[in-house]
DNA sequence: GATGAATGAGAATTCATTCAT
DNA sequence: AATGAATGAATTCTCATTCAT
């Protein structure tokens, strides 16, 4: 659950100098990342592009990944964030304006930073990103025990795999979308048509 | 629509013994992805992999991408080849035996080499795999056409849309439950809840 | 016959506090040295072991190599005063006494600290320490005047050479026993092999 | 008894080229070791005095150390190989001849290459030079063994203790004397005297 | 054509030293 | 005076690529 010692800080920047010093890290980090990919976020660029010494980078990050995996976690908290203020939202609604209410905040959790969210899912892969994993496996959760309490009023029997569907399904096509033809997602007609596929499927 | 050029073949293999060798480093690059990862997979290491001398690989490839590409490509062809075969099977079948044959074919495409499936999309997405965009459109266009097909008999209003969802979903679905929960995949529970989703969505 | 610039204090601790500093400093000197050698003693390190910022550290030395030097200075100072006790002791003993006193003192002096007399003839030579020569010239004066003093009751024509090998040849003799077989420096077989040897050269 | 893994040669130079660029490397590297001590002694600078480009110089070396080392240990083979030659010239003489053989043998052997016997041995002692160990380890042992044969033709009792004092001494003598004042080994009554010394302590 | 030794640009990382607080 | 965060020059080492044999 923990990331391998070689991806976290070193040390916590304790004054608010440091702590300004590593948020500048890790902007530069997703900056350099959205214009010259993984291969071209050399510390040594990152450092420069932060107006930082390549020394002050090494007092906290342990490399190159820790930085790229600090930019990948701030990125997907941001995402969850949106999609937990949706939930919250839809509290209590019937099926169809929860799931409405879904689709709208996954849109809206894409739409947070589109180049990044492309630089991270495309260059990034394949640090083994946890925080995907960890992010989907609580949306899962929360979806699930929805179905549950929504008993009789939906349709599927397997719960466990409707709520996978639900989250993969939702994710995916916004993912999709957002990366081979981001012109879908400013369509209404995109959004309804996702929604209608997932109201139909869970039932009500 | 092209690689550029630094991703092709330098020059066609035109005796049997190039064509295998060009085979070979094919080969050796696919395992040393899959048991190594992208970074540790050195032209060195591929040559010395395939029996082959660095110097032989770069006769015919230009670079240790035009490898990797090359890989991908293959994989993706193989797992159209197996798609196409069940699209064929389906046709002119009623839309839910279309769209289970579908399903079932995606499962049994993602089956082909799962850990070489894997190994590319965790570790290659970053060359901008341009494969994997033309085996989608491909897909759409054949399910679009279907659509049209059907006419009235389907749901969906937004023809296009409903493309590009059924394709995006359920190779998602599938890619999702192969990277992290592969059993899902054996399950046949799972196969009938995507499908069912899919049904329920084309309706008929 | 001075230390260049850079090996000395920058200024003297002239309140007890920095008096103390600075000999805590070179007491973590010594320690690092021992146990992580030349190369694992940084600056930064020596200052953390010392409870001293490393700003505080440059306050008093400048650099490193003047706190090696430092730690060099300090234990051989203190070899040689153990040396010259023994000395003073011996004075106006007939020749074999004095021999046997002196192979006595050099033994005492090379057990004062032998882990750190290690690290420093190991670890620290290639600075080019002139406390060593300092030391050995001082040593061959006193034995050169000893030999003159002792005019005919003694063998060796050559007395610059003869003070010379007998500085150097007890010396090397126990610091080699030191390093390569210690055990040998508890046997007083030893002592007595090598006073035999140095007694016979010089007769009476 | 054998070095650490990152001391020894990553490859054997197999074809006469690859052996003559070793020999290089080695070659260099003694220069730059006498000319600007083992701290200036990089790698790249190693390379660039051996007209070779730092990727062949990792080619078979696995590190700066190992280079170093490599240097020690030729050095002292040559050294050995010529004291080997005077203990086989004495073969069969009496005492004082065979140890007069012994000394000159010795002066002889720290006269192969002044400079870099000094460079090694006072920038390199930190390396835990095991040839040094072994090759005195070997020279004890023949003397032993010479001791032995002599029977009561010598006087030291133990003959343990004798051999080491013989071998340490003179080698001590004669490199303290390179060291510290190097117109000592030019002056024949400086060898007469550690002859004197040493023939007076075996007797006979 | 095949080979693999040689190349060298470039990346990661450290650590002696400074200087603003 | 003391602190320790910040600096960046310098070093090690790798690996894609070439080219003489």
């Amino acid at each position: 659950m923990n990331a391998s010692p070689a991806l976290q800080l070193r040390k916590q920047p304790l004054q608010s100098r440091s702590r300004a010093m590593v948020e500048d890290l890790v902007e530069a980090t997703a900056r350099v990342l959205v214009a010259e990919g993984y291969a071209g976020a050399s510390t040594n660029r990152i450092a420069e592009v932060a107006g930082v010494s390549v020394g002050s980078l090494y007092q906290y990050f342990p490399g190159k990944d820790a930085l790229v995996m600090a930019v990948a976690q701030r990125h997907f908290r941001q995402m969850t964030e949106l999609l937990q203020q949706t939930a919250a939202a839809a509290f209590g609604q019937p099926p169809a304006v929860v799931i409405r209410g879904f689709v709208h905040g996954m849109i809206a959790a894409h739409a947070v930073d589109p180049a990044l969210h492309r630089a991270i899912t495309e260059q990034v892969l394949h640090l083994g990103l946890e925080v995907v994993d960890e992010v989907q496996a609580a949306a899962r959760r929360v979806v699930l025990a929805w179905l549950h309490q929504q008993g009789e009023r939906v349709l599927p029997r397997d719960l466990d795999h409707a709520a996978f569907l639900l989250v993969t399904v939702t994710e995916a096509a916004v993912h999709a979308a957002l990366l081979s033809c981001p012109e879908r997602l400013q369509d209404p007609a995109f959004e309804d048509e996702l929604a209608d596929m997932l109201i139909r499927y869970v039932g009500g």
